[in-house]
DNA sequence: CAACCGTGTGACGATTCAGTGACAATTCCA
DNA sequence: TGGAATTGTCACTGAATCGTCACACGGTTG
């Protein structure tokens, strides 16, 4: 997420190279929308940045629940202190000042990830666009208004959007939503689809069918 | 600890003006003692030192309970990324190369310390909204009065306050309430909810059942 | 085109679940 | 020690939820 193309590029390609998955942002704006819908593990910022600069976005992503705990490095060209200062007060994680090499990137990146996968655990909260799912909390929202449904009903979509894209037959969900090996009928499953079809509305469109084979969840 | 006094001093003095306690040693084995005897909350270490060098400080002080949780700080005089590296694989939380600024100093001791200080406050008082709970006392107000519980009846409404907005299920509440892996049956817990909504009246509008799961404190 | 297969749908009885009142066992305290 | 408070269990109940069925629908296949 930077301004100088070629600098993203370079970045960008050190970090796959390093086996990173990498996505980038041509603008605060576009940096802010990504972050929000994919969670990274980590954001690299820099601070010079077209129309949003680099404080606003770290403050922003600060601010809200989603982004708040996402590590940030910091890139700046000015060594003057006054911009670290700012970076860290904004909660950056860490900075770096160009001209750095990509070996230094590598290894605050390292550490930076190092350091929060200690905590790490798995995730409590599963967002696609408008569709919330938060595990601890049980509760499912769709454009920040919950969706009142059942625990068989949420076990499923909860199943379903975990091994998001991969097609679950209704054997396999018989086993992993009821759990014991159940002697229910597999077209049980329909029917609790149907159901958590009809009360997540629009955000049905994230359940597939795949005819002959089971349900698939899909971003 | 530093094996230039004068930068030590330097140091020392724009901790204390800052506001932090701080104390000296003069070399690696002066700081291994003051740090098990006085297990600080944060300690600044110079790579550069005679006799035992501050990775091996570092890594001593990884190795003993009473140490091993103490954020580190290095100090080095060497630019070179491998020293950098040695240092964060050996656990240092962070470093600083030489020279620095004292205020850069400051910075980085005030993250440390608060990203610490932040995991390591459980709250006395919970409150919610009219409702206040508070735990050293053991007791809980609504609207400033005074509610009369029993223990356990306390000690549910603790565990799913401290747990706020996260459902916990009979079993998570018999072993976090009751503690010993209890032979206890679920619905015991159930019976006890029913108390506790009865005496806090009103209040238990922060109590959730949610079927087929658990129970949830909402705010 | 017609038979077929798999899925969507509506309805309904069966089951499960949490709230409730009662009661015995246990602990607490005077 | 004795009575009160607290605690754990149970059976009962209404309501929510679940599993199944029969049938409708729509695409596929021969």
């Amino acid at each position: 997420m930077d301004d100088e193309p070629e600098a993203v590029e370079l970045v960008e390609f050190n970090l796959k190279q390093a086996g990173y998955a990498v996505t980038t942002a041509a603008d605060g704006a576009e940096a802010l929308k990504k972050a929000r819908s994919q969670t990274p593990d980590l954001i690299i910022l820099d601070v010079m940045l077209p129309e949003m600069d680099g404080f606003e976005i770290c403050k922003t992503l600060r601010l809200e629940i989603t982004t708040a705990k996402i590590p940030v490095i910091m890139l700046t060209a000015k060594a003057a202190e006054i911009d670290r200062v700012l970076g860290l007060e904004l909660g950056a994680d860490d900075y770096l000042t160009k001209p750095f090499s990509p070996r230094e990137l590598l290894l605050r990146v390292k550490k930076i990830l190092s350091r929060y996968q200690i905590e790490e655990k798995p995730k409590e909260q599963l967002r696609f666009g408008d569709l919330l799912i938060d595990l601890p909390r049980h509760i499912v929202s769709w454009k920040n208004k919950p969706i009142d449904m059942t625990a068989t009903e949420f076990k499923l979509l909860t199943v379903l959007a975990q091994r998001s894209g991969r097609v679950q037959s209704r054997d396999q969900l018989l086993r992993d939503v009821w759990e014991y090996d159940s002697v229910i009928d597999t077209r049980t499953v329909d029917t609790h689809m149907r159901r958590l079809r009809e009360k997540i509305g629009a955000a049905s469109k994230h359940l597939d069918t795949v005819r002959g084979v089971g349900y698939r969840f899909v971003e």
